[in-house]
DNA sequence: CCTGAACTTGATCACTCGATCAACTTCAAC
DNA sequence: GTTGAAGTTGATCGAGTGATCAAGTTCAGG
């Protein structure tokens, strides 16, 4: 079998991720595409399949880094409730692109899409239930910690901190207002802490 | 001036607000627009201007429906904050279209467009605040009256019930899971109360 | 009746869209 | 060096886009 791809599959899913990101599946042209990603239109379909396929493969790499980027900050904190919180920190605050805060690309893309794009849809739901389930692991985790109160319904506290970090992100992108979304997110894990 | 408009220019702008916020800006065409308000293109160009400037008259009538249905919340309750609840309930479980939940329109036009629409992104950034200042009234009263604690902050109050009320109507569209969201909400309020 | 301005209509414009494909290039295997 | 499949290229397809406009229709004022 000669002849290798001459680009780099990784690579190129991380551009497109950015740009689908920034711009939305919709209004992200296939030329759009290939002047991001330094390849033709028939190298990308044969890479790809389709713009729909593509997109796929970016939000299942969106989701990838998320969990990345909580493992890491997990790691560097002794406490899960610390480390969750800084989480949330990066995510609000040290932008992957752009100036602003970026809303969540999951989020993004199921207020985008209509059934039309069922799959896509799905994906978005299944990796938002997967970050909800780690969220609720280290409440978990805290509350035998004692950083939690014992009586709360772990699963009930991730979930208002995944709503909340969901609407601090779109807050934050509508009102750039950086003070207030500081406020916010102090003001929700002090809510949850014993 | 002979000869009046054969159409109804508020019912018009309401069956444009309900396809705009549907689909989104970009995925609804000129041609799905004449089809839902049943006029040809040039008495749409004639009467609204753009597809831009019919997209800010949807725009306006969205925020002027959310007003009026809050007013109208408070109105049926004695408590300011249980009208306020009621509001946040009648938003979430009854939605105007579709089955599910429906995300802001305020926030939609704001998570789909770029800065290629400033004046649409100025207009609903605008909304948005004027509703944090209702709400912000809202708590304030709701302190004097005793309901709220009188240590916080009216206008932090304000915007963390905004910001988890964006969260919850994604999150529904998204799950719609609409038991976990009562409790999201049921939460939300007891927080605050005293 | 007419007149004529307001309004409506549907064909049409120039353009962009996602996707395709025949022609061309590359290079490991022999 | 030759082969041939993998990979690449750019022109191109048909469909759909937002917007325009000449022609047609309506009806209050005279």
């Amino acid at each position: 079998m000669p002849n290798i791809a001459r680009y780099n599959r990784e690579d190129v899913i991380h551009k497109a991720m950015l740009l689908f990101w920034q711009k939305g599946f919709g209004a992200t042209s296939t030329r759009d595409l290939q002047q991001a990603v330094d390849m033709r239109p028939g190298s990308i379909y044969a890479a790809f399949g389709s713009k729909e396929d593509l997109y796929a493969e970016a939000l299942k790499h969106y989701a990838s880094c998320m969990s990345g980027i909580l493992d890491e900050r997990l790691a560097e904190h002794a406490s899960g409730l610390d480390g969750l919180h800084s989480f949330f920190e990066r995510v609000l605050f040290e932008p992957v692109l752009g100036e602003a805060g970026q809303v969540c690309m999951l989020i993004k893309t199921l207020t985008e899409l209509t059934e039309a794009h069922a799959e896509l849809r799905a994906q978005a739901i299944a990796s938002l239930s997967t970050m909800e389930h780690l969220f609720t692991d280290i409440i978990r985790s805290a509350q035998v910690a004692g950083e939690v109160c014992a009586d709360d319904d772990p699963q009930r506290v991730a979930r208002s901190l995944q709503v909340q970090l969901i609407g601090m992100r779109s807050y934050y992108q509508s009102t750039g207002d950086q003070g207030a979304v500081r406020h916010l997110l102090d003001d929700a894990f002090s809510r949850i802490r014993v």
